[in-house]
DNA sequence: ATGAAAGCGCTAACAA
DNA sequence: TTGTTAGCGCTTTCAT
């Protein structure tokens, strides 16, 4: 910490005590307006600021909300961020943002970071790692407000904001048939999250409600460009390989096409892409990619209102909410 | 905050003294192993954890970097934050992330909630908007530790680190030049940042060097995708439209070729395109994006370790240092 | 209208 | 080996 000016320094300069200068700067009418003068003239010249991490401690209450991620890099994650910082900057609160980088254990000692700095509430994107919840028990334990949002585990009594991945996913694989796809791969999530879940049942119901038999074989848990560039070649040279392709988020399906695009397969005309997020991506490949929008932005808002719901009520508990935040299929040419 | 636990509580529990309880929560060899077990033991229980922020306040310390950026959104800057996380988490410091969003408003208030929040230094890529730099100067005359990275402002008495601006605008538009590029454009930063000003230096020097005369309705001052998407068109409607396009950064290089393309100019044949950053954007559009990499990663690391440097060294004034990351050009097919 | 003192949670110098 | 106390910066109750 730096050399910085406390109410004492400035008490000392003007002889007078620290809480009168503590009162003069909030105004106390009991204070005379020359002493209010003197002090607040002297504040300014010594560039007087309030030390927040004494007046945190005294209040019990930072003000801060902390935020845990798997990637800040993820075009997604990023439009959260943005919902959530502005609904916090509403309410005069900062937030931190922690990258949990995919990994369960970094999860984990972020979220107790969180906790001993005592941050007034925490909302949390879990890794896809992440089986074992304990640590968010504790955080409900702890009684500190949290709201879990896209990658969540059902059956946890806290409040959620999830996509709807399930209709999302659905109307994707529904446009993928009407199209004329007959053979459709998805490229999706474990299903320990109720993301990969919730998509993947999607997939399934919407190839069964087309009397389309779901091919296990055209399952494949895959949820990144690396890893995507590394399976598709081989799916794409099988005999049966599949003629349309939905991927559970945008750089997934990028890869695709690119593998697609280097086998020199056309595309839509011979395989067709649906990805998930509608990222800046999606609109810069060609062809465009053709992707599930998921309002991140609104998710982040939605997310951080229902958490200062929260704050602002702890005395009662209440029931948990769950909130969907609609997605919305945006067409491009790569269908 | 929540409900917990403190060493108060502890104590009453065991009817020791708080400081008992601090001293064997710290393993002091001075007491018992039997109070130091039975501490320990209920401390587990009860699932104690120190209260960050009354330490904090202790030891006139945060173990906290403060980083401000302008947006997260940018690829550039998402690998910033993982090298100063990265170099962080080596010396058991914790992150807090501010954006700016380009509005100097805003990156004033950050530093402010930063200062205030008495974070242990500070590193900053300055907003688009910023040209007074007074919110800077205070936080060297308050004595924070400071470190500026790729926006900087040039004459101001810190530590920064910058890419290497100058030669990577020159090798790029070298390139083109070697390509056959006789009417070059720049799309670029204004210059009251250094990085616009040097990369306008290296294009011009580069023009210069062989014998090509600089025309000023060649320079636009364009950084952004949909400002590139809405000036693009006209400039390729000219009917002495440039041959080569050199943008300071990747999505204003793909808004150029997302335009050029709708409007069927063949790249790299009719005109070239190179960007700045090496994102993963400039791999996935068609052609690929010949782009200068700006190796983010480095520069978070680096800035972060002159960071550390000068907050373990604050009692010696010593001089600003200025660190320069090596770009390096990455050649795809838009050239 | 102002000062003294307690307290937020913790550590550490000093006492016992 | 353990307890008491002061203090980090601030607010606020209680005295004056």
């Amino acid at each position: 910490m730096g050399y910085q000016v406390t109410i004492k320094n400035i008490a000392e300069k003007l002889g007078v005590s620290i809480s009168t200068v503590s009162r003069a700067l909030s105004d106390h009418p009991d204070i005379s307006s020359k002493t209010k003068k003197a002090v607040k003239e002297l504040a300014d010249v010594l560039g007087y600021k309030p030390n927040q991490v004494a007046l945190n401690l005294k209040y019990q209450s930072t003000k801060t909300l902390g935020l845990v991620i798997p990637e800040i890099m993820h075009n997604y994650f990023s439009t959260v961020i943005s919902g959530v910082e502005d609904i916090a900057y509403d309410n005069d609160y900062s937030v931190v943002i922690c990258q949990s980088n995919e990994s369960y254990k970094r999860e984990v000692v972020n979220i107790q970071t969180l906790l001993s700095n005592r941050v007034d509430g925490i909302l949390v994107s879990l890794s896809k790692e992440t089986k074992d919840i304990s640590h968010i028990k504790k955080i409900i334990n702890n009684k500190i407000p949290i709201v879990l949002f896209d990658r969540i585990i059902d059956d946890l009594n806290v409040d959620v904001v999830t996509n709807d991945d399930y209709k999302g996913a659905y109307t994707a694989v529904n446009h993928l048939i009407v199209k004329g796809c007959k053979r459709i791969a998805i490229y999706t999530a474990s299903e320990h999250l109720s993301i990969g879940k919730n998509r993947l049942s999607g997939y399934k119901d919407a190839l069964c409600d087309n009397n389309i038999t779901v091919d296990e074989s055209l399952i494949f848990y895959c949820d990144t460009y690396l890893d995507s560039m590394k399976i598709t070649a081989s799916i794409l040279k099988r005999v049966d390989r599949p003629d349309g392709f939905f991927a559970v988020n945008d750089m997934t399906a990028i890869g695709i096409m690119m593998t697609a695009k280097a086998l020199e397969i056309k595309i839509p005309e011979e395989i067709k892409i649906i990805g998930f997020e509608n990222s800046i991506s999606a609109g810069i490949t060609s062809p465009g990619l053709t992707s599930v929008d998921q309002f991140g932005y609104e998710v982040g808002k939605e997310a951080t209102k229902l958490l200062f719901k929260r704050i602002k009520n702890k005395q009662n508990e209440f029931l948990p909410e769950k909130r969907c935040i609609k997605t919305k299929l945006v067409l491009r040419n790569s269908t």
